[in-house]
DNA sequence: TTGAAAGCGCTAACAC
DNA sequence: GTGTTAGCGCTTTCAA
């Protein structure tokens, strides 16, 4: 199934503005300003370079322009993992929007470590982006140290904070657990569970429900900690794991859709009757919170949105436009299915 | 919510390598060599240059170093969408491969449009990236072109051909499809289809199961195309359509999990036996596929070693060696569980 | 409307 | 072991 075995190729050199210059007969500048403003240039001296960038098959070098405009075109977004769909959609509209305007995206993941979010977030300074999305509001000295020397635009997401380092754009997890909590206690739900991750947005939301049961005095949800990795197994397990733990429990509120999907697949299994025996909560409104049967109660919340905003706010900034408005509330929505 | 108007940050300069160097009394390459190759550089003047790097929070400017030295350290993906799971894996794998030698990750997103792979192969030559990760085999000649011009290291992934660009990490389609058509014939199904979206690969799996059933005298197979977006919902809209249309239908082969899920979701809803009424077969055994009942019979390949392997070819020809093994075929294999 | 000069911050090649 | 000299390919500022 080999070839040949292939080496570094030759780029002999690569072809530049001086070459096309050159060619058409005007100096480097002129084919600066076809690229760059084109109105400027006369119609006629426009046309001739246009053809020759054409045929020689100019491509403009944007590091060296990079350099000395101070302009990259780069924005950085830094994501726990682009495996869980939310931070996918995230990332997809991101992408979507700076396109558009012709910015590239840089992708780091930092697997839910500050640590790795510090290394990433120099890297990127490092490279002159033109900006930096951040998933989260908590980072640590240095990132904050760093960010704030090299003064680029940042936008914080996923969550909400008074101190946001630069703009902002998510909503209030700890709200949106409490408003589920209440929802579920309404429902006459009494003996609850929260499973999740150790992710600080994933504790706010078990923080608000606890807040929410604690201000009705209702007993204090059990909070079973789930590792990453493969959800809807992790929720299967879940659900094991409280109703052998908990016999009595009776309503469990899941960090994101796909770990409740998961407890919901283990119930149909079981013949555990849903809500009925116990009531399912998700969170994201993902794809498969309707699909499931019962179909999934969630919050729902647009991680595709976020990248939009986070992207728009960045993009007027880019035009030197100043952003009135650098904390966006996307809010949250209690969405009430079957399943709780 | 809101805090000040936030304007465009004013960086008054970043510090460069001639800061530094004048801090610490050297010149501005001895600052270079202690980031770059600190084995050459006197121990003492190498810890009085880096607690003044630390000191004064220096971060090279990599736009400049890659100017000059020409190599960024990035690498481009072109992936259709990174909603698709099995993408979103591939570029996990690549990303976590490529940051372990300080590799950087720039994402495109193409939609399926080969018009906009172009588009984003033009941008990322222009950005000199080091390397190049394309998904698919099948690219327009202007990107063939360019990508010759350029003369960067490129890796084809997802598919096999006789003529990649350059390197090649994927599996053969056809012979996927093939493979599942047999196995369905074999297990007595003789009224088949196959349901996917219009993509070359997912064509190509169609291809391969439509020769197998041919091959064996059997009917030719249903070829449903339904349209990317929400695969659950299609999965099941699939479903409906599918013995709405060709109540004889006795098997239908998914070109994703996802979308085999969603069918076998409605089924479950519907009452549908699986596989007694209808067998469903899938695609890349992602994580849903066993967690499904009945769980999913499907193809294994692996998404996330695709990227994995992507990002070992470039980084072997980033040291300067040749690539032995310029195609990996990575297999596939037929995964029997109970839907089918 | 077009061009010349200067420099963005770094590395490569060669000297000392 | 360390420094000097030249660029890398582009944009900016100013002049014509």
């Amino acid at each position: 199934m080999n070839r040949k075995p292939a080496t570094a190729a030759a780029p002999s050199r690569a072809i530049t503005k001086e070459d096309v210059a050159r060619a058409a007969g005007v100096s480097h500048i002129t084919v600066s300003r076809v690229i760059n403003t084109p109105e400027k240039v006369a119609p006629a001296t426009r046309e001739r370079v246009e053809a020759f960038i054409s045929s020689m098959g100019y491509i403009p070098n944007m590091l060296a322009g990079g350099l000395a405009s101070r302009r990259t075109r780069i924005v950085a977004a830094i994501v726990p993992t682009i495996s869980h769909s939310i931070f996918a959609e995230t990332v997809r509209g991101l992408s979507e929007q700076l396109s558009l305007q012709g910015y590239q995206l840089l992708l780091g993941q930092t697997n839910y470590s500050e640590e790795a979010e510090t290394g990433l977030v120099e890297a990127f300074i490092g490279r002159r982006v033109d900006g930096l999305v951040l998933t989260g509001v908590q980072h640590s000295v240095r990132t904050r140290q760093r960010l704030k020397a090299a003064g680029i635009p940042v936008v914080e997401t996923w969550d909400l904070t008074a101190q946001p380092i630069d703009m902002l754009v998510g909503f209030d997890n700890h709200a949106a657990g409490h408003a589920m909590g209440q929802y579920l206690h309404r429902k006459g739900y009494r003996r609850m569970a929260f499973v999740g991750g150790e992710d600080p947005r994933g504790l706010a939301r078990y923080a608000g429900m606890r807040a929410a049961l604690l201000a009705q005095s209702a007993a204090e949800p059990v909070h079973l900690v789930m590792p990453m990795g493969s959800f809807l197994q992790a929720g299967r397990e879940a659900i094991c794991r409280l109703l052998a733990l908990q016999p009595g429990i009776d309503a469990a509120f899941f960090s994101n859709d796909v770990l409740a999907a998961g407890a919901a697949l283990e119930c149909a299994r079981r013949g555990i009757a849903v809500p009925q025996r116990i009531a399912l909560a998700g969170f994201a409104n993902l794809d498969i919170a309707p699909e499931v049967l019962p179909a999934l109660t969630t919050v729902q919340i647009s991680a595709h949105q976020i990248g939009l905003t986070a992207a728009e706010m960045l993009l007027t900034r880019f035009d030197g436009d100043a952003v009135t408005q650098t904390v966006c509330d996307l809010g949250y929505a209690i969405l009430e299915r079957d399943s709780a």
